[in-house]
DNA sequence: CTGACTGCAAATAGTTTGCATGACG
DNA sequence: CGTCATGCAAACTATTTGCAGTCAG
């Protein structure tokens, strides 16, 4: 199941964090979008919600989520910074079309033979892993040959 | 067989770019690292060498580099953009130590099931992939572990 | 009430751009 | 020699910090 609006501002509450106004839209904003927003996308969402609140807050908020790892970070060469809600399978990894940015997620992945493997031969203790796909999505691959034969510019 | 400084420069004659002094340089420490140095770490050591280099075309020079494909880049939480020497093999994969920041590379790993899983699932054409795990390596869990007896501050 | 939170402004870090000078081929 | 490359300075973007006022609990 995933993490809701109200569960987060539960887990706020736990940790003895205030729930404001600004917290909640930002809340909200990373809720409803399924995808992968920065900073600056998020404060251009939230300003019509809250039109006073500022960049720093959403700063602050996003620092505070993702140290109580509500949320998680992405970063690819595009952005290098950006949030998405985290899943509950507790971790997840990202599809993203070199096209349009858009970014899918994915949760079934099964590296862990691959870590026992490294972890023996480098004496590394894994933690964790970022898995990333680079690609085009369906979208971007038919409009890419749409274009094609019309002779792209 | 790894690249190296030479093959780097015939690469760079062959394709109209001027091999100066400054270029060699960045070169040079880039090659003689096996870490992930940032445009930053670049730009220091590369001082002591050539002093009078501007940090700007260390930008430029890594930018050339990357775009003829001869390093790559790498993204990480701590530092955004670092750069390596690319491995003949055509891409590689990094372990990434979170308590000093060493980057181990690895080579040998086998998506193509998972990825053709995902094309068919989610209908992208998948072009590449990034895999970074993150661990502590031999050094730090050995320090760890002998601080954690001595009771670490 | 009161400490945590916010917003502003300014500081900082990282990266890019414009332009005159210099050097590789 | 001509053109590409360099270095400086300035512009720009992204992020962080200091501080006084505000508000959730």
């Amino acid at each position: 199941m995933r993490l809701t609006e109200k569960k987060i501002a539960a887990i706020l509450r736990q940790e003895g964090y205030k729930l404001t106004p600004q917290r909640r839209a930002v809340l909200a904003t990373i809720c409803l979008s399924r995808d992968h927003l920065t900073p600056a996308d998020i404060y251009e969402k939230v300003r019509h919600e809250s039109p006073g609140i500022g960049l720093v807050t959403v700063y602050r908020t996003l620092e505070l989520l993702a140290r109580l790892g509500l949320i998680c970070e992405l970063h690819s060469s595009g952005a290098c910074r950006s949030y998405s809600l985290r899943r509950p399978a507790g971790h997840h990894h990202h599809l993203i079309c070199t096209g349009c940015g858009v970014v899918a997620d994915f949760t079934k992945c099964d590296l862990s033979e691959l870590a026992e493997r490294l972890a023996r031969e480098t004496g590394f203790e894994i933690e964790d892993h970022l898995l990333e796909f680079a690609g085009r999505c369906q979208t971007c691959r038919t409009s890419s040959e749409r274009s094609a034969k019309q002779g792209d510019p």
